[in-house]
DNA sequence: AGTCAGTCTCCTTCA
DNA sequence: GAGACTGACT
């Protein structure tokens, strides 16, 4: 009985220390131990709970659950514990804390932690420092999928032949190599462009599936081509060392598949696991969670499936939907108090996201009961509509005080900034573009960048192709191509048979050049190993010639690129100041993660504008939708597919509760894309809210909703067979035998669930010691479910 | 090797 | 309507 009086007050002191959060958000900050899936609504504070929640268990272990008290507690220390109530917040928790054994403590290393970007991540460890100060906080693995998988290859990667110095390719690398392979495989490139195969590829690495896989599943010319182009690619990455970014994910799956000392290392100190955003994860990026978690089972994802937006860059929203049907024990918080919007914002987001069918479905409620009106205006083309959106800003500004960072203006598609832009030029109002052309991916920065590859890594081809004539060195293709000849018949680097150019006959003419330029390149790497990484910059300015070359570029345009590069040197100080051991390499690393995003500041005085899928995760007072319109807002390709619609559907939920305060929606009677006239019917979706949470009623005049515009989604939409094709597992050798002694079953089984009834099953596939099932039910449609959970047995009958 | 004119394409994007 | 790409010309 000591034992009960006592936790029940060391719970009801820790209610107190976290009285600050509502009930929702306390159950998932004290829900430590076992599958635990939060869904977090849009402005629910999801954050806010991943930051506390990792305190809690650095702190307190798993004291509020646990049943055990300290030995040798008395009533005299309950008492302590329940005086401890009335004390101020800080001495509260000190009380408590001389109750908590050091041992029951979760030391900060066993956490793992994962993000959706870095800004996300930064953001994370910042708000832990405060909370459990730089030396916990430092101890903790946090980032996104990508630095994590990098931080295991880097350190484990050798034994799947991924040695230390590997490098990253991005998209425009794979552009290039994939260009080269289509060409070399005398493929039709009319029928096959880089694009699509690149496009076919990522597909593939997020379903984990290899180039073997692939063409095994091959069914006609298209597809087996689709996997030829994939090995000749995944070959020639493989001989540069090289990963594209969905290696990075596909091949730390394969390591921990096949490398028992690696699973084991992961599993054993990771032993808390805790994935934010999860309804933006892929196939592989759930495999990979679930093989790390797999031995503790400490797993706990984050996400709203409202607000799943990636599908097309194969984000499966099935893993969020699925994750308590396939862990039956998984506990579920749903956090639906928003703290972000007014009512008038959030109805009509609810009144939206309603007509979907593919939800966990849950209502976000607000205690602000006030709350300006929805505004809707419908302008007669798109110069128009940016004017009125500037003119309100500049109204808006003047009559509320409010700041310029305060205004977001968030639209379907990149193409739209252009007559916003204008507009504001012309007002002189500050604005800022987010998106679009990232700063790392401008021309005269991956210049440098791919200069500073080859003085890294002079093997690496691809770099060097780039930058061989760039500035112009009078090093033509006929040269180059050759050089590439040579380097693969004599089984060497390009830029040890340029070095040694003479001793070819058949680059006898280019040979001083060549040479010339291998020189350049040995003498900036002997800068690079004594000079910090700004000097070595600077250096590769003056003496490639680069900055002569942009010197001369006359007008604003070589303007700014020059002081793109010196913002990259600038960046390089930074660098050098924030790192210890500020290498060429860990500079080069660091500079291919990191997005445009990462750098927004929300305090700089500016309107900001950027596409609704970068918003995600940002909130702003006032928010300007413009382009509600059919063919836009939902875009026309999505319009065929109820999925795809849906999945507008979840963007234009996103969108509108992105604001805090004011929401505008503007749509245009004519809208100029693509050099052409379009004339749009009000979006769908602006029709979804009802008239009366508008300022004014959507204009009557306008051809109202026919039913016919409305997809109405079927239950559960059956799988395609081609997809389910696509799905099957790994290569043999890649699959773990199941563990477990539940009955397995294969494809085509008919089995039987107590709640769904009778199904077939359409796929099982290994996912670390347990196999996934997808089984289609008569009458309750496909799911999927884990082997070791799901109460499923075969079918007997006729 | 470099330039220019004509042709083609065009959603969203993270690491 | 703008940027990327291609092919012919200098």
């Amino acid at each position: 009985m000591k034992n009960k009086h006592f936790t029940d007050a060391r719970r009801r002191l820790l209610e107190k220390l976290y009285d600050h959060l509502n009930d929702m958000q306390k159950q998932a900050v004290f829900t430590v131990n076992g599958p635990l899936l939060i869904l977090a609504g849009a402005g629910s504070g999801k954050t806010t709970v991943l930051v506390n929640r990792i305190a809690y268990m650095i702190r307190y272990g798993n004291a509020y659950m646990s049943n055990e008290a300290p030995d040798g507690v008395t009533d005299a220390d309950t008492k302590i514990l329940e005086n401890a109530l009335t004390l101020p917040k800080e001495e509260a928790a000190a009380t408590l804390d001389a109750y908590i054994a050091e041992a029951d403590r979760i030391p900060a290393w066993s956490i793992l932690s994962i993000t959706f970007t870095n800004k996300a991540a930064n953001e994370m460890k910042q708000r832990l420092e405060k909370m459990v100060g730089s030396e916990n906080a430092a101890q903790i693995w946090s980032g996104t999928f990508h630095s994590v998988c990098i931080r295991l290859l880097r350190r484990f990667g050798e034994r799947i032949g991924y040695p230390r110095g590997f490098t990253i390719y991005d998209a425009d690398d794979q552009k290039r190599l994939m260009t080269a392979v289509i060409k070399d495989s005398g493929t039709d490139d009319k029928m096959f462009s880089p694009k699509s195969v690149l496009s076919y590829i990522s597909r593939q690495k997020d379903e984990l599936l290899t180039p073997e896989a692939c063409a095994k599943e091959a069914k006609d010319y298209r597809t087996s081509k689709y996997a030829e182009l994939y090995k000749e690619y995944q070959k020639r990455l493989t001989s540069a060392n090289a990963l594209d970014f969905d290696d990075i994910i596909m091949q730390t799956v394969r390591l921990l598949r096949e490398d028992d000392d690696a699973l084991s290392y992961c599993q054993n100190r990771f032993r808390y696991v805790c994935v934010d955003e999860y309804q933006d994860t892929n196939h592989a990026q759930f495999v990979l969670t679930s093989l790390i978690s797999a031995k503790y089972r400490n797993l706990m994802v984050v996400g709203d499936d409202d607000q799943s937006i990636y599908r097309f860059r194969g984000a499966d929203i099935e893993n969020i939907l699925n994750f308590d049907r396939e862990i039956s024990d998984a506990k579920v918080i749903k956090l639906e108090q928003n703290y972000r919007s007014t009512k008038p914002i959030l109805d009509a987001a609810n009144a939206i996201i309603k007509n979907n069918q593919g939800r966990h479905g849950k209502n976000l409620w607000t205690q602000r009961e006030d709350g300006e009106k929805v505004s809707l205006r419908r302008l007669s083309n798109q110069s128009e509509e940016a004017r009125y959106i500037v003119d309100t800003i500049t109204e808006l500004k003047r009559a509320e005080g409010r700041s310029l960072s305060d205004f977001a203006i968030l639209y379907r598609m990149n193409a739209m900034s252009n007559n916003l832009e204008g507009a504001f030029n012309r007002s002189g109002i500050p604005y800022r573009i987010l998106g679009g052309l990232r700063f790392y991916e401008r021309k005269e920065i991956k210049d440098i960048l791919a200069y500073l590859c080859v003085i890294n890594n002079p093997s690496d081809n691809l770099r060097l192709k780039r930058i061989i004539n760039e500035p112009k060195r009078k090093i033509g293709d006929a040269t180059v191509n050759a050089v590439e000849e040579l380097a693969g018949y004599h089984g060497l680097s390009m830029f040890s048979v340029m070095r040694n150019a003479s001793d070819y006959p058949a680059l006898a003419k280019a040979a001083p050049k060549l040479t010339e330029f291998t020189s350049l390149i040995l003498g900036l790497q002997e800068i690079a190993g004594a000079e910090n990484l700004d000097v070595l910059i600077d250096k590769v300015l003056d003496l490639t010639g680069y900055r002569s070359m942009l010197k001369a570029i006359s007008g604003e345009e070589g303007e700014t690129r020059l002081e793109n590069v010196n913002e990259l040197i600038s960046n390089a100080v930074e660098f050098t100041m924030t790192h210890e051991e500020a290498s060429l390499s860990d500079f080069l690393e660091e500079v291919s993660l990191v997005s445009d995003i990462d750098n927004y500041d929300p305090s700089a005085e500016a309107v900001v504008m950027m596409t609704v899928h970068s918003a995600k995760g940002l909130e702003f007072p006032v928010v300007f939708l413009p382009g509600m319109e059919e063919g836009i807002f939902p875009s026309q390709l999505s319009s065929y597919e109820p999925e795809e619609l849906e999945e507008e559907r979840r963007l234009a939920y996103v969108a509108v509760t992105r604001a805090k305060e004011h929401l505008f929606i503007t749509h245009s009677k004519e809208r100029l894309l693509y050099g052409k006239s379009q004339y749009n019917k009000l979006s769908r979706f602006v029709s979804e809210i009802p008239e009366e949470l508008f300022d004014t009623p959507p204009e009557k005049d306008l051809p109202s909703r026919r039913a016919s515009d409305i997809v109405i989604s079927t239950s559960k939409p059956k799988p395609k067979i081609a997809d389910e094709m696509l799905k099957k597992p790994f290569t043999p050798g890649f699959v773990n035998p199941a563990a477990g002694k539940a009955e397995h079953f294969d494809a085509g089984d008919v089995v039987e669930h107590p709640v769904f009834g009778v199904g077939m099953v359409i796929s099982a596939k290994s996912v670390g010691p347990d196999i996934m099932y997808e089984i289609a039910f008569d009458n309750s449609g496909t799911k999927k479910m884990m082997g070791t959970y799901a109460k499923i047995k075969r079918h007997i009958g006729a």
